[in-house]
DNA sequence: TTGTAGGCGTTATCAC
DNA sequence: GTGATAACGCCTACAA
């Protein structure tokens, strides 16, 4: 302990929290400084913890750790949480209802002082502190992306191209992203739009994508860019060109996007900022603040994998 | 608390945490548990931490949570985690040398059991339990892929084919897993391989490949498979045809390696497997046991983005 | 088979 | 401006 090489013991603490504002000396303080580096000592964490009932860390629970969207949203959140001083305790639920349940049963009886869920539903009585990211359970803080704008303006630069016949491939979570995805065509182009989910994966999406194309559409739009990617792939096997034969619109801006050949287009969106801001929000949240639900603006980039139906 | 719920309270300590075979009649046990139900009580972490001085927290450190690798990896790691009761803790270095540094710093005042270094160096006095992923520091436990018999593999392809002229993409980190590629395409090839270096950007692959391409090679390594995506983008702004004028391997098999036109031929590796070894030979160190050092199988996938030289 | 007591390293309150 | 001292909630001897 530092308390020998200095001279006290909670002058320690006072210093080290930083508390020692105009109480302590600045002799003393630079000596406890000094012993502390010397020492190599480093406050305990979970006796703090203990003693103030706060943990610096925060969860994130998210669908699948596996889709490339989600490495910059952790990122986005991780270095917003390191500038403040917290840690992430990362639970990847792996697309397993149970294991939701269960890894939040975990969590809760964890350290964290509050929670971030990305796609996931988050459980009854998760405490004061949580944010949901894609997701918007009434009464909750969330942060999300600017869905209905971003169908729109797909849907739109589809049909100024002129198609009709605009065919969905959605995701199969039943997440509130993706019905709002569903509702958003439905105000555009009616009631009938042909429509197939899969999940994110290529191949698989590829099969749903054959399905839809029973229904002879000139465009389709996808829930996400793997979606598209599945696209690609049906396209190919059934011998369609892209654009000629079928326009094709993604939904992420996946950086893989313009490597597709041809380069696919896409609705971006932040997924750094969105990570970031479902931090700041739950930041918010656990000091006592009022939390604002954020949505994110999206934007519609034209590549080469849409053009006029033939 | 549980405590005045029933009747004891140490009971309670035993039963909940599994030490009371034999030692509390069932019947306690029984009230006990339905007094946690009830109450909904959960043993303070921070607490069990302080008094056992163990945190059933593990760190992992990772380069750059943004490429699609890391997913699996994570999801593998987790997963092992999560089944001996353990979460994990990550920190994200953003490829950013000072926050490599600082983060450490952060998570060795915290309250992790051991650490996995994921392609980063990990610091001095790390302690005892820690384990490199896809490193090998000397004298450290790690778990890494057979990248010398994934170069090989590849490289024998191309030599079948025909190729003399390969060059090699490789990435701009100073990692072991990148130099072994480097040494392996040596042995096979001599010291005089055409070689360029890129981040793993698209873009920035597409302005190395460029440069790669001045020496003419018929075939291209690629250390990783986004790297191969910027040598498709090379090859559609040059006008050259993948594979008949230019063959390409890369290395991983991420999930859009198929998607790309013509899809990649490319070496395979277990990221899931990677992520779970890493942990478990982590837990070994954390146990006192004795942690031996893995090395992954690769496989060779051979799709069309190979062929003969014309 | 169960209860009692002490201490893990902090922080916070209160004397000095 | 600084030093005692009491808790935070748990685990673990040891006593009953």
């Amino acid at each position: 302990m530092a308390r020998r090489a200095g001279v006290s013991q909670s002058t320690v603490s006072l210093v080290l929290s930083g508390k020692g504002a105009g109480r302590i000396s600045a002799r003393t303080e630079a000596v406890v400084r000094q012993a502390a580096a010397d020492l190599g000592y480093r406050p305990n964490v979970a006796a703090r913890a203990l003693r103030t009932g706060t943990a610096r860390t925060v969860g994130l629970v998210v669908t699948d750790v596996t889709h490339p969207f989600f490495g910059p949203v952790l990122r986005g959140a991780q270095q917003a949480a390191w500038r403040a001083g917290y840690a992430v305790a990362l639970v990847d639920v792996a697309n397993d209802p149970d294991r939701e349940r269960a890894s939040f049963e975990a969590l809760r009886a964890g350290p964290a002082d509050g929670f971030m869920f990305f796609t996931v539903d988050p459980p009854e009585g998760s405490g004061e502190h949580v944010v949901a990211i894609e997701v918007q359970p009434p009464g909750m803080a969330s942060v999300r992306v600017d869905t209905d704008r971003g169908t729109e303006l797909a849907v739109r630069h589809l049909l100024d191209l002129g198609h009709t016949r605009i065919g969905h491939l959605g995701s199969w979570l039943d997440a509130e992203t993706f019905r709002r995805r569903i509702d958003a065509m439905a105000a555009l182009l009616g009631d009938d739009v042909p429509y197939e989910t899969a999940p994110f994966d290529y191949r698989e999406a590829c099969t749903a994508t054959l399905r839809l194309l029973e229904a002879h559409p000139t465009a389709i739009f996808c829930d996400d860019d793997i979606l598209a990617g599945g696209v690609y792939l049906a396209a190919r096997e059934r011998g369609l060109r892209i654009p000629e034969d079928l326009s094709v619109v993604g939904f992420d801006d996946l950086p893989f996007a313009r490597v597709f050949e041809p380069p696919l287009t896409t609705v971006a969106i932040d997924p750094e900022a969105l990570g970031a801001g479902a931090f700041e929000v739950l930041l918010d949240l656990i000091g006592g603040r009022p939390a604002e639900s954020r949505v994110l603006p999206v934007e519609l980039v034209v590549r080469e994998s849409t053009a006029p139906p033939r």
